[in-house]
DNA sequence: TAAGATATGTTATATTATAACATTCTCAAA
DNA sequence: TTTGAGAATGTTATAATATAACATATCTTA
């Protein structure tokens, strides 16, 4: 574990980690991702990847697109919504459905359904993957001969730093 | 129970019930609801809800409002979100983020988080509340100290008779 | 290098949702 | 029964999110 704790599925990340360690370790684990597929994580690819890693709330498209163009002209919607489409092809990123924004995935590479806990006052997701949780939508789905496709599971609430500051 | 099945929470609706059945109990426990809480259930509410309720597959605001328009004219996109804000906020009907479209409830009144079974094929949501699958949440929020405000539990795959049209 | 595949640029438009203000309707108090 | 306040609806405009379609550039590999 870092001495510095960056950001680990399934928990708040804390208030004063290391975020430069988050970020650089998602872009490591993306590359080397990447590189085993023989997939192009290209400039564009790598830097919408890096602003959707900019912080733990997940980030619109079009703050994404207003970003980018400040450094590159030319950037139009395609332009995110294409490295986006990449990203989340290979599960390097999630779409929070109930924000339509996009948040980079804390466990690229292991199969997962992203299962998030999102604080309504900072923004901030956690992700998470509770097995208990995955079992009893699996086995409810049995039960009823539902074959699943995709899981979405989105908690909104209050982090325990928000809960503070609020009381 | 009746004799023609209608639709029941948990359960994928069959495919020859009698949806007839579906609507106006739907309607009926609306105006009830409306009734006890002093909400005025006016025509274009009930209109649009009966709307909401012409199948077991979420609908997109802009269909509603297509349809609306054929009957009433001037109705436009506040027309028909007005009326989703107030079915939504009386619990009557749920919205299904993964699919910006609106589902009927099929136990208003009863205090639930919509989880939702959706065939990416036919388009029926099969609304359920698991209680396994409801602990399994509160029980992981708990542990993280996360206060829950709302459950966004959506599952897409085959229900079973896309599943075996398919094969 | 040339050809094909992949990625990006560019323009236009589709889809979903809300803001802001005007008008009409409802219901109860005067 | 009036009338006035609040609620609901009408109306116009615009914001926010997402994709289609085609042109150009870049990469890969034969
Ligand atoms: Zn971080
Ligand atoms: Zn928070
Ligand atoms: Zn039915
Ligand atoms: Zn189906």
């Amino acid at each position: 574990m870092n001495k510095t704790m960056t950001a680990t599925k399934g928990a708040f990340p804390g208030v004063r980690h290391d975020h430069g360690d988050c970020v650089a370790g998602a872009l490591r684990a993306a590359e080397e991702l990447c590189a085993q597929r023989g997939a192009r994580l290209t400039k564009l690819r790598r830097r919408v990847f890096e602003l959707v890693w900019s912080s733990h709330a997940p980030v619109g498209a079009y703050d994404l697109l207003r970003r980018l163009a400040r450094e590159r002209d030319g950037a139009a919607p395609p332009t995110v919504y294409r490295a986006l489409d990449f990203l989340r092809g290979h599960g390097l990123i999630h779409r929070i459905e109930s924000l339509n924004a996009f948040v980079g995935c804390c466990a690229p590479g292991l199969a997962h359904a992203g299962q998030f806990l999102i604080c309504s006052a900072c923004g901030t997701a956690a992700e998470i993957d509770d097995p208990r949780l995955d079992a009893a939508i699996e086995k409810r789905a049995k039960a009823l001969g539902f074959a699943i496709q995709r899981k979405t599971i989105e908690v909104e609430g209050l982090c325990p730093p928000c809960q503070a500051r609020r009381s």
